[in-house]
RNA sequence: AGGGCUAUAGCCAAGCGGUAAGGCAUCGGAUUUUGAUUCCGUGAUUCGCAGGUUCGAAUCCUGCUAGCCCUGCCA
C-alpha cells in the first residue's frame, strides 16, 4: 500500500519528521487499538487511515491491537467484524496484539511499583474514593491505605489476583498526588476486580488493568512510538508519561491527541449506534443507513472512496462537523468511472407507443459507461411497450419542466423521441398510461439532427424488463429537527422502498455489484437480500441535480 | 470557576516572520443523448477580539472572549 497519494500535511507528520530528524525514534511503529465493544465507523476509520497511512509513508509499520481488558463489555463477535472491516478498508497490519496477552506483564510492571512506594491497594469503596478524590476545584484527600508498607500491600495485591476478594471489595491505584489539579493524577485506580471471564484469557484472571495503566504498557511492549488517540485523553497524558517512566520497562512511546471526526446527520458513539441496534431502529450494525463500516460496506461505499474522504478532512486538534456531502462526493468520484450505466425505472409509468409496430422487439446498443468507453456496450430491447419514470411526466408541467407532457417531444436515452398524445387515468384520476408516438427518424445513433429536444428520459422495455425491490435511504438522523434526547433526531423517512423495473441483462447482478442508475444515482446490489428471485438495491448516493420543481 | 485544549470563508483545512494553498458546499456561464459529468468563473485587504514587538505578524509577546474535554473500579 505504497501509492496512498496523501500530500497534505499535519501537526502529527510534523512531529513525527522531527522526532526522526533528531534521532529521537530511529523509525516509527502505530497502532489501531479498537475495543471490541461494538462496530467500527466512519470515525475509527479515519484513525485507521492516519495509523496505517502515517507509518507507511516513514516506512514504519502499524499493529492491530485489541485493546481488551474490561470483559464485562468485550465479544468475540467484535474482533472478528473489526479484523474484517480493516481488512476489506485495505489494510494489512504488522502484528495482530491482544492487551490481554500482556496480563502477565502488567501485573508484574503492578508488582513492581508496589515495590517502588508507588502503588497502594485501596480498602475504600467506590464511592468513598469518589468522595475522597475532590472535585474540579478542590483538592482530594489521602485515604489511610495509601501509607501501608509495601510489603502488606505485595500481600493484598496477590489476595487480589488469587480472588480472594469480591468485586469492588479492594482496588490497586498508583500513588501520585491527591492534590493534583489535574484529576487523573489524584492516585488513580490501575486495577479493579471483576470475577467475569474474558474472551481471550478465559477463567485465568479475576483482576483486570484499567485503560490508563494498561495502555502506555501496551504501547510500549510493542515498541510503538507514536500512540495516536483522540482529545479527551488529553488529560491523561501526564499519566501515561507516568506509566512508561515508573515502570520498568525499555521504550519511550508519546501520546499524540487529535480531534474525533464528526459527521453532519450523523450519530458517532458507540453508544448510540448500539442503542439503534438494540432497539430496532435499524436492521443490525450493518444496516445501510449505519455510519459503521458494515454499514457502509453493505449501503455500497467503496473502500477508496472512504479512504480519501479520509485523507482529504485531514487531521487537526480543533472540534470539527463535517458535511457528509464530502463523503458522498469522494463515491460519486470513485464510481464515476468504474459503475456501468443502466437505465432502471424506480416508480413505472406504462407508455404505449401507437404507432410502433404491435409484437416487434429491436435490440439497441447503449454505452457501458460514456465516460469510460473501454467498458463497452450492451444491447437493450425496445418495443410498442414501455416504462418511464412517474416523476418524468406531468399533465400540467412548470416552466422549464424539460420532461414529458401532453403535446411536448423528448429523448429516450439510446431510442427515439417519442411525442405523448393521450393521458389514460383510472377513476380516480390518477395517470396510469401514456399513449405517445416516435419518430423512426430520430433513432439514436443515425445523426439525427432535424429538431433538438430538451429532455432525455430512461426508460425499460416492458416485456423484457425484470422487477427488482429498490431501497431509497436518506438521513438516518436529522441535524434540523430539535429535542433532548438524540432519539428525537431520528429521521422516519429514512428508508423508501420502491418497486420496479431494470433492464433484462440486470440478470447477472450479482452481491456488491455497483451500478449507475441513469439520471437517478448509484446503487449497490445488497448482499443480504438480494435472491436468485429478487434482486434488491441499495441506493448509495443521489446524482447531484440542480433540478428544483 | 482548578486543570487541559482549540479558534484561518458556510464546512473541513494548509500555512511555522516576507505579504492567505487545496477540497466540499454555494452561485454564475460554456459544453452535454444523464437537469449528471467536464470546463471556466465565483468568495478572507484578512486569520476569535484588543494591544504590543518588528521594516514586515495568521505566524512572536501580553491581555481578553468564546467553544470543547476532565470529578468511571469505561475506553
Amino acid at each position: 500500500m505504497s501509492e496512498n497519494p496523501n500530500n497534505s500535511s499535519n501537526f502529527i507528520k510534523h512531529i513525527v519528521k522531527e522526532d526522526l530528524a533528531e534521532g529521537t525514534y530511529d523509525h516509527i511503529v502505530t497502532r489501531f487499538p479498537p475495543e471490541p465493544n461494538g462496530y467500527l465507523h466512519i470515525g475509527h476509520a479515519k484513525s485507521i487511515v492516519l495509523n496505517f497511512e502515517l507509518a507507511d509513508e516513514f516506512n514504519g509499520e502499524t499493529n492491530l491491537r485489541f485493546d481488551d481488558t474490561n470483559p464485562l463489555k468485550e465479544d468475540q463477535e467484535y474482533v472478528d467484524a473489526i479484523k474484517e472491516d480493516i481488512e476489506w478498508l485495505g489494510y494489512e497490519w504488522e502484528g495482530l496484539r491482544y492487551a490481554s496477552n500482556y496480563f502477565d506483564e502488567m501485573y508484574n510492571q503492578a508488582v513492581i511499583l508496589i515495590k517502588k512506594g508507588l502503588a497502594y491497594v485501596e480498602d475504600l469503596s467506590q464511592e468513598e474514593i469518589r468522595e475522597y478524590r475532590g472535585t474540579l476545584t478542590e483538592p482530594g484527600k489521602e485515604s489511610k491505605s495509601r501509607s501501608r508498607s509495601a510489603e502488606e500491600n505485595l500481600e493484598l495485591f496477590e489476595k487480589m489476583r488469587n480472588g480472594e476478594f469480591a468485586n469492588g471489595e479492594k482496588v490497586l491505584r498508583a500513588k501520585i498526588d491527591m492534590a493534583s489539579p489535574n484529576i487523573n493524577l489524584r492516585d488513580p485506580v490501575i486495577y479493579r476486580i471483576s470475577h467475569t471471564p474474558h474472551h481471550n484469557t478465559g477463567e485465568k484472571w479475576c483482576i483486570y488493568p484499567m485503560y490508563s495503566f494498561a495502555h502506555p504498557l501496551e504501547d510500549a511492549i510493542e515498541g510503538v512510538t507514536h500512540s495516536i488517540c483522540t482529545l479527551e485523553f488529553e488529560d491523561q497524558r501526564p499519566l501515561y508519561e507516568w506509566v512508561v517512566e515508573n515502570c520498568e520497562i525499555d521504550a519511550e512511546p508519546k501520546q499524540i491527541e487529535f480531534a474525533r471526526l464528526n459527521l453532519t446527520n450523523t450519530v458517532m458513539s458507540k453508544r448510540k449506534l448500539k442503542q439503534l441496534v438494540d432497539e430496532n431502529y435499524v436492521d443490525g450494525w450493518d444496516d445501510p443507513r449505519m455510519p459503521t463500516i458494515s454499514g457502509l460496506r453493505r449501503r455500497g461505499f467503496t473502500p477508496e472512496s472512504i479512504k480519501t474522504f479520509c485523507r482529504e478532512i485531514g487531521v487537526s486538534k480543533a472540534d470539527n462537523l463535517v458535511d457528509v456531502r464530502m463523503l458522498e462526493h469522494f463515491v460519486r468520484e470513485d464510481l464515476k468511472l468504474t459503475s456501468p450505466r443502466t437505465m432502471s425505472v424506480l416508480r413505472p409509468l406504462k407508455v404505449v407507443i401507437t404507432n410502433y409496430p404491435e409484437g416487434e422487439v429491436e435490440w439497441l446498443d447503449a454505452d457501458i459507461n460514456p465516460e469510460n468507453p473501454e467498458m463497452g456496450t450492451r444491447k437493450i430491447p425496445f418495443s410498442r411497450e414501455i416504462y418511464i419514470e412517474q416523476s418524468d411526466f406531468m399533465e400540467n408541467p412548470p416552466k422549464k419542466y424539460f420532461r414529458l407532457f401532453p403535446g411536448n417531444e423528448v429523448r429516450l436515452k439510446h431510442a427515439y423521441f417519442i411525442k405523448c398524445n393521450e393521458v389514460i387515468k383510472d377513476d380516480e384520476g390518477n395517470v396510469v398510461e401514456l399513449h405517445c408516438t416516435y419518430d423512426p427518424e430520430t433513432k439514436s445513433g443515425t445523426g439525427f439532427t432535424g429538431r433538438k429536444v430538451k429532455g432525455t428520459l430512461h426508460w425499460v422495455e416492458a416485456t423484457h424488463a425484470k422487477e427488482a425491490e429498490f431501497r431509497l435511504y436518506n438521513s438516518l438522523i436529522d441535524d434540523e429537527k430539535s429535542g433532548d434526547d438524540f432519539l428525537d433526531f431520528v429521521n422516519p423517512d429514512s428508508l423508501e422502498v420502491a418497486h420496479g423495473y431494470v433492464e433484462p441483462n440486470m440478470e447477472e447482478a450479482k452481491a456488491h455489484d455497483k451500478y449507475q442508475f441513469f439520471r437517478h444515482g448509484y446503487f449497490n446490489v445488497d448482499p443480504k437480500e438480494t435472491t436468485a428471485y429478487k434482486l434488491v438495491f441499495n441506493r448509495i448516493v443521489e446524482l447531484k441535480s440542480s433540478f428544483k420543481l
